[in-house]
DNA sequence: CCGCGTTTACTGAACTTTCAGTCGATGATT
DNA sequence: AATCATCGACTGAAAGTTCAGTAAACGCGG
């Protein structure tokens, strides 16, 4: 915590999430890790490079979350492994909401910034991967591929969702009900 | 067209579509419209005003294209019908993509900026209603929330497929191919 | 139907603000 | 003493906003 440059990956993760990457001012940005703007720019480089790993400080964080469990707790099974790792991400407590937040953003900002498009198709892929190796667990006599396009809708239809509610266009509750129901779908197409 | 408050908000599609939200630069669209900046403060008073017109006017004019077929063509049955309104989203042609790109920026803006979100739920739950309506006429006997349930989840996996197409996750084809198993598993599911 | 006051649509140029990025100096650490 | 981390003050450019004014349309009393 006293670590300066995760600090201010925090506070650009908080001002993301309050104010958008369009928002984002790197005064603001110094002011809400309360440090210098040079400071930010002696270790980040420009507001590009502030993206770029707050974008990459973004997507381990989320996989820190989602992966731990709560300790002592009983060993889920793989279908309540995947359900929980999906569900985790539509929760409105601030932790999330700012993660949820500052991904969409950056998913929204990276269609009009190339430079940030790798890190994201990346981050993205590991997230579909991870999902994919769980629909394995799920379902082991299914073959690869269909855990794969299994996963790309699940995490699509996430990120869908989640827009959904933080944009206020549905409730928070509605999402998780819609995200079961699909989890459910899939999970019984690959079953036979 | 003579109407040059209309002219301004069309160009103005355009350069969000271009440029995204953020991107927007008044004089870039006075150039854009063929008018000067004074005249766009004129009629919207500011930035955040023509951000506030343009972005309705958006989710007005959505779904227009949507619906439309070619003349003279042949009527789809329902199923078909189901599988082009979503699918003629994601095509990369340019209207289209203008229009999905604007689409996703209000829907990324409204995270922000409340005022946008009562037009955005509004028009959001009228396409969602015109896909049940849809799914209705596919799966006759399936009763009316399980065609909306349906067609929540299409239309909100056809957004993150979106944005993932438009940010350079997946290619085009991949986004349409998932999609269509969607389309495909939704409907088996409402068969029985 | 003609002059005349008034509103509407519009412009070019000046003015102001915002914001990413730089520079030199200073304290800490090894 | 040398490298690293940090700051305060500053700058240039870009972009937002204002403003004084013009030209056409509009209504209207004579």
């Amino acid at each position: 915590m006293a670590d300066r440059r995760t600090a201010i990956l925090q506070a650009a993760t908080r001002v993301i999430a309050r104010r958008g990457v369009r928002g984002l001012r790197v005064e603001e940005l110094a002011a809400e890790a309360g440090v210098s703007t040079s400071l930010i720019y002696y270790h980040f480089t420009d507001r590009a490079g502030i993206l770029r790993r707050t974008l990459e400080f973004i997507s381990e964080r989320a996989e820190r979350y989602t992966t731990e469990r709560a300790p002592g707790a009983p060993p889920l099974d793989a279908r309540a492994e995947l359900e929980q790792t999906l569900l985790l991400e539509l929760q409105d407590i601030p932790n999330v909401r700012e993660n949820s937040t500052a991904w969409g953003e950056l998913r929204a900002s990276a269609v009009f910034e190339p430079d940030l498009r790798d890190d994201l198709a990346k981050a993205t892929l590991e997230w579909v991967q991870e999902i994919a190796e769980l629909m394995g667990r799920v379902r082991p006599t299914a073959p690869a591929p269909a855990h794969a396009a299994a996963a790309e809708r699940l995490t699509a239809l996430l990120e869908g969702l989640s827009v959904r509610w933080l944009s206020g266009s549905i409730p928070l509750e509605h999402a998780r009900g819609l995200l079961e129901e699909a989890i459910e779908l899939e999970v019984a197409r690959l079953g036979g």
